[in-house]
DNA sequence: CGCCGTTATGCAATCGGTTACAAGAGCGAG
DNA sequence: CTCGCTCTTGTAACCGATTGCATAACGGCG
């Protein structure tokens, strides 16, 4: 047996060598062997190059770029008891601007040297709480979760392994510093008010299931709180609860219309049911909005370019994506976030929404409040 | 000093404790300690149960759920030289099929065990690199790759490295084994051979730059080899390049529509430039398929919602998807996959294309070969 | 000329599991 | 009764980096 003072060195001392291993053969003790100075010096050099000396320093680079050494990031976490990973767990990829906040998520977090480990819950709690239990066994630095309603373990899971965390896509001053995104109430109150403004007062929704999803259920209680202000209610008929396809939205357009009396205005809780009653609509002969007002949440590009642009709030995912990575990593480091936590929900007007059908087209009707 | 015997439990070894670990206080030791067996039988009883005595394992089992003992990750992969972690690159979520496979990816890998390491390019083959590079340090078991043209240092990286790696995306057979996806030149083939076969000789063409970008190459080629087979060719005013929003479809609809012949045919790359294509005929009184036919590629849900629904090519991403995660595992356990790495393009015939403007409308036209 | 503060570097323990090898228990056969 | 085999479990080295502490080199100062 060899003495601990005389290990061969890695390239040797690995034949045929395990696979899967960051760079085979090559190790840190491999770098410091061809500068001739000790492990502990390289890795300084990497971590606090200040303490190293400048010609070292170079030395040291020199062997590496020559060596094509990567640390291996297991060691690295296992000494350290950090990953530099973030997980997001996001209810799908594909709707309004999960992609985009994902991709900001991701591309900010690089920049501060994270990775960002990424999955979807399909919007089911269990599983959420499944990929969040995934993601500590990979030792995730922080997580990144979409809204505040989530499987009844999973905060206290969280706390217990003191693993920081955050919401994204909502805004609640009660959780403040815990969450970014818009106030999605908020936003609905707004957008209704400005429907009541124009003089409607026959309302129907169309919008996602709500168990299970706090935003879709601000959403809702939004647009109920708002109308209830002015002695205002949702008729039980004119309320269509579904999924987030065209094909449904067409589906509950057909269904929220054929009722007596018929809605004026028509609120989408997101962009395809939106997309869907439009061209539902629109196939239908029903015009847009002289007939019926139609709104949407979600700003995705297409919502100008329908036959009939959609009048809709327009989230910045970007924006929130970035807040999002910036806020974990400030939780992280213990900063205080210096930058606001509140996305503003903005309401995009276009030609779906106007007055309704026989009042008069008052002449300055377009302006919502604030 | 102690002597290596009586190292104390982990709780009571590491006193305020570092943050950011996984389970703060609790390992392997704690549990082994709690059952009163060595950290080897634990760590069998996780790994191959069927050595342990079932008494016992059970007794482990309970210990286990009693202290929330979660195992670390980065010890783990220190160790086995495996990370179970996979890294996918994908151009941008916002396109096609890609959030649907990306999905699907992870959902797969998540059954056997491995986690998804989720990047984006945007087209930008240093930025896929960096990312790649990035992948290597964080130590991933394989990477996913879309399409077959990257930087030209990322295949020796990884070759070098040993990491598996696949292209997904894309099929071709000289590269069986390494790629799952459909064969994007046949499937333009055949989009190009069924509008040709109704009579169309006027050809234009609505593309993504091709650039580092072979799928859309590949396309591209197909419509072309497609067409010389007939004695026809793209006129270079009917070739309009872009990138993949509606605002450039519609854009680049109008630039080839502005030319005098025009094409009776428009084969766009992407589906947002079919959308806008779509939306700017219907937007000009341009009738479609009467006066001009447009095709897309990519079968996202509008494409059969629009005011014409839009003849396009259905790629399966959830299977792609799927597929790739299969795939990736395979090629690091060394198995051979039983099934089949390409997908088949298939071309879904709607409204939006028929025979050219002034010929007789054949009665049995929209028929599409195998 | 010797003492001491700096600065640069090396030594070796350590992170939390995994696993090769050793060892003990139990059991049937000779 | 002993030998040898199988079945379980324990011992301890090891993965590859990080980092507290020790040490060496150097320079300034009294």
């Amino acid at each position: 047996m060899k003495s601990p003072g005389e290990r061969a060195s890695g390239a040797a001392r690995r034949g045929a060598g395990r696979s899967g291993m960051a760079v085979p053969g090559v190790g840190l003790r491999d770098v410091a062997q061809a500068v001739g100075v000790s492990t502990a010096t390289v890795s300084r050099a990497i971590n606090r190059p200040e303490v190293v000396s400048a010609e070292l320093r170079e030395r040291i680079a020199a062997a590496i770029a020559e060596l094509g050494w990567i640390p291996d990031g297991a060691a690295r976490a296992l000494t350290t008891g950090r990953s530099q990973t973030i997980g997001a767990v996001f209810p799908t990829l594909g709707l309004g601007d999960f992609p985009r906040a994902a991709n900001a998520i991701q591309r900010h977090l690089l920049l501060q040297d994270y990775t960002l480990l990424l999955a979807c819950s399909e919007y089911d709690p269990e599983q959420e709480f499944r990929q969040v239990r995934k993601f500590a066994e990979r030792g995730v630095d922080g997580v990144i979760l979409v809204g505040l309603a989530h499987h009844p373990e999973l905060i206290p899971f969280l706390e217990q392994r003191k693993l920081p965390f955050i919401s994204s896509f909502v805004y609640d001053p009660a959780h403040h510093g815990r969450c970014v995104g818009p106030d999605n109430h908020k936003a609905l109150v707004r957008m209704t008010d400005y429907l009541a403004d124009l003089g409607h007062v026959r309302f129907a929704v169309i919008a996602q299931e709500t168990e299970n999803n706090d935003r879709a259920s601000a959403r809702l209680a939004g647009i109920r709180d708002a109308l209830a202000m002015r002695g205002l209610a949702v008729r039980p008929q004119h309320l269509a609860i579904g999924t987030w396809t065209i094909e449904e939205g067409r589906k509950l357009f057909a269904q929220v219309m054929d009722t007596d009396p018929r809605p004026t205005a028509i609120v989408c809780g997101n962009a395809p049911l939106a997309i869907g009653a439009i061209l539902e609509a629109t196939a239908r002969g029903v015009r847009v909005p002289e007939d019926v007002s139609i709104v949407g949440y979600d700003d995705i590009e297409i919502m100008n370019h329908l036959p009939v642009p959609v009048t809709t709030v327009r989230v910045p995912g970007e924006e929130i994506g970035v807040r999002a990575a910036r806020l974990i990593l400030d939780l992280l480091m213990g900063r205080e976030p210096d930058y606001p936590l509140e996305s503003e929900a903005e309401i995009v007007l276009r030609a779906s929404s106007g007055p309704p059908p026989g009042a008069a087209a008052s002449p300055f009707h377009a302006q919502p409040e604030g």
